[in-house]
DNA sequence: AATAGCATTATGTAGGTACATAAAAATGTC
DNA sequence: GACATTTTTATGTACCTACATAATGCTATT
């Protein structure tokens, strides 16, 4: 595959993932060196590399010092998924939103909450729960815990007008955040809340969030009937 | 806040990312230039631009050319979820797979299916159905499209002894990969094959593939009572 | 034969130069 | 003033050199 002009990164990248997908290489596979390679292609080795770390972050290769680049043995599908702020997703389908505080009080974290943070000792956090409308239907019921002793500040906000999802996302950025989805059966609560008939299927997002190992915040957010999670990759 | 000895990439991350965790920098806010940047923490630019498409690629920050670099006015949770083939996820959670073909046969496109894949006339497909067991227990029911124009070979596999899924994404790479996920009341087939209560909440998992345009594969992956989605972030 | 230590080597990072590109800002034209 | 055109400018890419780092695998030692 001689080249004529220009060799972007890109290019590069397509033409080593043409030869995994011919089958040129295959699962498990070792290709050349990023500097034979570069010379085979007619181009410099920092533009191999550029190449190889998008592939490796696709998942279709993988890379170790010295070891050198194998195709990915056993291949997963990668995709990104973008959580919105609930209000964003909401507005940006053309809908009104509105938020409804159900209740909030403090409480101690309960030891399967403390567990999720990874807390020795339970500390002490504001619980939340709170609904988010959509043109006036129920769209998201929350139950949220946040952690006063890294986020105090929270007890001084108007919760009825805004939201602690706001808040905090605004507010409290994060480093770390890790997620849960599952179906769960409409409970009693959410039964209550959100007008969805018992035993009817809803979709479930936990998120729980730390800044440098200091518990933010946790939430289970309950999705209305039909809710889908789409990711375009 | 000034820099000791070194500047890795990894530090200017760290360094930006603390200023905008320390709202130093808020939401919207505009952040000097490359160069600036570079010259205040004493490096290379190509260094800062190297912590910035990370910085971007975790959606904290947005660049423009020419129009500069601002800290993400609409902050999203981005994570990346990891989805393997069944029997390996299966297997890595010690459990022993076993992969039943419940039926496959060749029938064209549905109109839902073929707008699915983005199709004008719907193409010839093989529809399968599969269950995927973990020590004898139904783990996942899937319900597959499989393109026949563009895998003709799958006609050739036998599907009792290989399952689809692990063919394809061995001898079929992507190029591209749609993905929905979202919650569903067991439904007659679910009840019957994956020994699942009528009514029950159930997790499904919609890939659907290309390669280069070309239509792979659309799979409905319902998934066993309990199962969860886990990322860490 | 096992093991500790060292040499080798492929990828990773840092720094610098030059040019490409896109988009905002300024300018010119009607 | 409205609209087309040019200039400016911040990010993006390409190439190169030099060195860092981490595995591998060879070698010497027991």
């Amino acid at each position: 595959m001689s080249i004529g002009a220009r060799h972007s990164w890109k290019d590069v990248r397509n033409h080593i993932r043409g030869q995994i997908l011919d089958t040129t290489y295959r699962p498990g596979d070792k290709l050349p060196r990023d500097e034979d390679i570069a010379k085979e292609l007619d181009c410099a080795r920092s533009t191999v590399h550029r190449a190889m770390r998008s592939l490796a972050e696709d998942g279709m290769i993988e890379r170790r010092r010295k070891g050198g680049t194998t195709v990915n043995p056993d291949p997963v599908t990668r995709t990104t998924l973008k959580i919105p702020i609930t209000k964003i997703e909401i507005e940006s389908r053309g809908h009104e939103y509105r938020h409804h505080l159900i209740g909030a009080e403090q409480l101690s974290a309960t030891p399967s909450i403390a567990a999720r943070f990874g807390l020795v000792e339970a500390g002490s956090f504001l619980k939340i729960r709170a609904l988010h409308l959509a043109d006036g239907r129920p769209y998201v019921f929350e139950d949220r815990w946040v952690s006063l002793d890294t986020v105090p500040e929270i007890q001084d906000v108007d919760l009825s007008e805004t939201s602690a999802n706001e808040w905090l996302v605004l507010n409290r950025p994060y480093s770390r955040c890790d997620v849960q989805i599952y179906a769960s059966e409409t409970g009693e609560d959410e039964a209550r809340f959100m007008d969805a008939k018992r035993g009817s299927a809803l979709l479930v997002l936990e998120r729980t969030t730390w800044i440098d190992d200091a518990p933010i915040t946790h939430v289970r957010a309950v999705h209305a009937q039909g809710y889908r999670i789409v990711s375009g990759g």
